[in-house]
DNA sequence: ACGATAATGTTATGATATAACATAATGATT
DNA sequence: AATCATTATGTTATATCATAACATTATCGT
């Protein structure tokens, strides 16, 4: 497996200390921040924790803006649409996040210190994304692209399916 | 370039015969539907010659749900969204039209025979997008997913950039 | 302390999509 | 051809996702 994979760690459930994994992550981006110059707010600070902290049931579930907003609000400030979307548009532009076009929803970014297209493994039945960055299926796309002369800006590659943990769980049904 | 790209065709602007295209597309429709035993009726007909059409300046460009919805509104009948969204999820469960999740947008398929998942370079410029079929980029993808003990249901890549065409169409600016 | 810039709050609305139920068309069977 | 089950479409309402426009507040450099 490449060393920038995530993928085990994504899909492993109960296996992955993901409290660590958010805390990380948060120093990650406060590091890169600080580094850029850019402002990590307390507002930009607290969705993009939201957004690492996922949703049940797999801790690497892609956040909708609107699941943001309703945590946002719980705590006590009621917070208007915006709001959330212009600390997603921060946190997207210095590649803290990505965004999962056929989710309609943020995941936080894996390794953000360079920029990158994400490719994503999203598994439909717990609904774990996780980031994979394999050069095989990046040089594939360029090369591609190349042939037919056309200028590459961004890549989505999004692969939706079920993953190992979630293919067991299934097998007992197949059984029957 | 292999057999089933259009990239050339869907960049190529003026020199495309968009109308032969169109009608070609719909009479392999109709086919497939027969084949199948599918019923492409005169509303799911028109939702697709509609998208084949695209819209300006590109002729391959995708079509958005509420565009399509406007256009059959026009020819009289007053259409309610779910008209559209119906039309839309037929042709999309038998393959003649695919989603652009990066744009929230519909394209006719260029080969419809069988399932695949779309491999799409979509122009920021003139907002044409190539359906390509990369056999390496699915091998890569395909490969990784193995590693990683992914079962694979659906494939989304979609490359946003600069077409030959657009790319030929900003030189001037860049001399200046 | 001041003023410029950046961030956030606020209100309204645009854009995309589906739920739920009513009516109409179609095809299979008699 | 009449009946009936199934499929398709119409209709109304609403859910979901996202941004425009402008007001207010916080931050930073001087």
């Amino acid at each position: 497996m490449s060393a920038f994979d995530n993928a085990s760690a994504s899909f492993a459930g109960a296996r992955h200390d993901h409290r660590s994994c958010v805390t990380q992550a948060m120093a990650t981006a406060a590091r890169l921040c600080t580094e850029r110059g850019a402002r990590l707010t307390p507002l930009r600070r607290r969705v993009l924790e939201l957004i690492w902290r996922g949703h049940a049931p797999a801790k690497h579930a892609p956040v909708r803006a609107y699941d943001l907003l309703a945590r946002l609000s719980d705590k006590g400030a009621r917070a208007a649409p915006p709001t959330v979307y212009r600390a997603l548009e921060f946190l997207l532009a210095h590649g803290l996040i990505h965004r999962i076009e056929s989710l309609n929803a943020y995941v936080g970014c894996m390794h953000p210190e360079g920029a990158h297209g994400g490719q994503f493994l999203i598994c439909e039945d717990c609904g774990a994304a996780a980031e994979v960055h394999d050069p095989r299926v990046d040089a594939a796309v360029a090369r591609r692209a190349k042939e037919l002369g056309f200028a590459v800006r961004r890549k989505t590659i999004e692969v939706e399916g079920v993953c190992p943990p979630c293919q067991r769980r299934r097998e007992p049904d197949d059984a029957r």
